[in-house]
DNA sequence: TTGTAGGCGTTATCAC
DNA sequence: GTGATAACGCCTACAA
């Protein structure tokens, strides 16, 4: 009924706990065929099973990386971790979670948590502003820190190619012969939004077409529902609408419903991070797959890399492709589809 | 530069390790106003940061609660999270996680590892198969477990109240006129999908009905739009279709529009969940909103009355309410409506 | 009010 | 090969 240590295998063994822990701990130290067998027979029935914290303690390395991110509810930051989760358990990780519900407070607190526990890395999720980190609060630990999805250069960062799918989405229009395409950013101060709406501006600018009506539409379905409302009632209504992700999209979507608008004949519309229903909705939803789990996977990769002696500030940058669909106007609505989640990936 | 310890505080601020813990470990423990405050100056100062497996060792208690769900990506499952880490947070655990994606290795290993952690209490989400759990597991380590959707005898449990959410949505059909109502499953053996099942059948049976078409779907959109698709063109199509989740009852929405069916008047369409995007699908979905993060919290609130001593295996049970809108036919066509997201909570 | 010292459960360095 | 034993960093009787 009590916990069983690793005195008590010994004991029972009748070995050293030396002994016990070069076999628990799977370490490669040479141990006697028969007493190998004798102990491990003994940790079986015992079930015994070693404190993480003394090991952790004793090594002086928590296999451990703490993940921070606004809110483990929304989709992006869940697919991310998920990727981080993946290759961290692989690599014999655990991932330690907190949300900040962008307050600083918050996110203070689950920092100093985080640093108190020692991981042994820590991932930033999403680029707000209320996460104050400088290497002098980590310098000691010797925390590695990656960033996703916000530039830095003090820090490893994992990034999309945001302007380059701005671009590619704004040249996706242009050549389906728009020429007033508005943009619907997400938060305010958002990395994401920025540097989208910097790759739509440039295609625009280059093809000599006025920068795009913008709205602010905080990167929910409501908020995209808002926005939209706003952008198509204007004088000069946008014969496309890129909103900066999936959500805001299909807000902006049943918006145009609402008004009688129909996409994409009256209003293309496209989107970005190619959410599992935007290829559902009807007409489906084109969109620009950032393949988020990926970015994950990569800042676990840099942190990995970090363990074997790379101790060097590195940055990369996933990209992604664009998802068409019907909602842009370049494939036919659902209706003659033979297949709901038609796409094609250029 | 290197790691600040507790002897290096008590050294510069000329007291023993005794003192600081006491100070820093926020203890009530008596200490001179004099010594506390030249003492709190110097933590500040070499920015000691108590380590916490040293703590954690020492108490015996981890102050770390465990949590294990199929996948952290699904919304579900990640709103329940976020419900369990708000309220843990608040009461100073913090939140391990892993994914087991289904598998009984990947489940097997997250238990092992979460149980090696000697986490306060472990929070197993979802109905799945693939967790085996017995009381002999936790016990020596007096692990609380809180299993979230699924039943159990020898375990404290929070759930849904599948069964009268079930009957509420087909109460609401049967309401509306309809008598051929089938029902999208989720994935087989799933808890949820039992009990929604359950409480549908039981109204169409009371009602004289006869038991409701099934097909299932695997809870993805994907996997409704193909049920769907066969249940509609079944030779005697239902009239209505209550799918056990959202991401089908959308999927299915596509099947209808593709197949040229109008949703609601050829068929009415409801799901569970009130995804965030159930509003802004058009026609806007009807639903049975379940308040996944209330799951979580009820969770930690579990976990944090049996600290205070209440070791008994306790049920809670947590209940929606149907969100009315417009695929079912009891409210217009959104075309009509002032607003995207209008929705009655009856 | 403050300090001393043993213990928490492992790992790792030495001897043997 | 195996076994003592000193860390690891903190907490907490117990003494003073």
């Amino acid at each position: 009924m009590a916990v069983v240590t690793i005195r008590d295998v010994a004991e029972a063994a009748g070995v050293s706990v030396a002994t016990v822990s070069r076999i628990a701990s799977g370490s490669d130290y040479p141990v006697g065929a028969r007493t190998r067998e004798r102990v491990e027979a003994v940790i079986e029935a015992l079930g015994y099973r070693p404190n993480q914290s003394a090991t952790d303690l004793s090594r002086r390395d928590t296999h451990l990386v703490g993940v921070v991110a606004p809110d483990m509810a929304n989709q992006y930051y869940a697919q991310v971790t998920r990727g981080i989760e993946d290759a961290a358990h692989a690599a014999g990780y655990q991932v330690l979670f907190s949300s900040t519900d962008r307050r600083r407070t918050r996110a203070a607190a689950a920092l100093e948590a985080l640093l108190r526990r020692r991981v042994a890395a820590l991932v930033v999720l999403g680029g707000g502003e209320e996460i104050r980190l400088t290497p002098e609060h980590v310098a000691p630990y010797g925390t590695e820190v990656v960033l996703v999805g916000r530039p830095s250069e003090t820090f490893s960062t994992v990034q999309a190619d945001g302007v380059r799918a701005g671009q590619v989405m704004a040249e996706h229009f242009l050549g389906l012969g728009h020429e007033r395409v508005a943009f619907l950013a997400g938060s305010r101060g958002s990395t994401a939004t920025r540097l989208r709406q910097q790759g739509v501006r440039r295609v625009l600018r280059t093809a000599g077409l006025e920068p795009p009506a913008t709205a602010r539409g905080g990167y929910t379905e409501e908020g995209g529902y808002t926005a939209a409302m706003e952008l198509l009632q204007a004088a000069a209504r946008p014969t496309a609408i890129i909103a900066a992700n999936d959500r805001m999209a299909i807000g902006a979507m049943a918006a145009a419903h609402d008004l009688g608008l129909s996409v994409p004949d009256d209003v293309a519309l496209a989107g970005f991070d190619d959410t599992p229903i935007s290829a559902y909705v009807r007409p489906a939803l084109t969109t620009y797959s950032l393949r988020s789990g990926r970015l994950g996977a990569e800042a676990m990769q840099l942190i990995l890399e970090r363990e074997e002696g790379d101790t060097s500030t590195r940055h990369r940058t996933v990209d992604g492709e664009i998802v068409v669909r019907a909602s842009c106007g370049a494939r036919p609505a659902a209706d003659g589809e033979p297949r709901a989640a038609r796409s094609a990936r250029t």
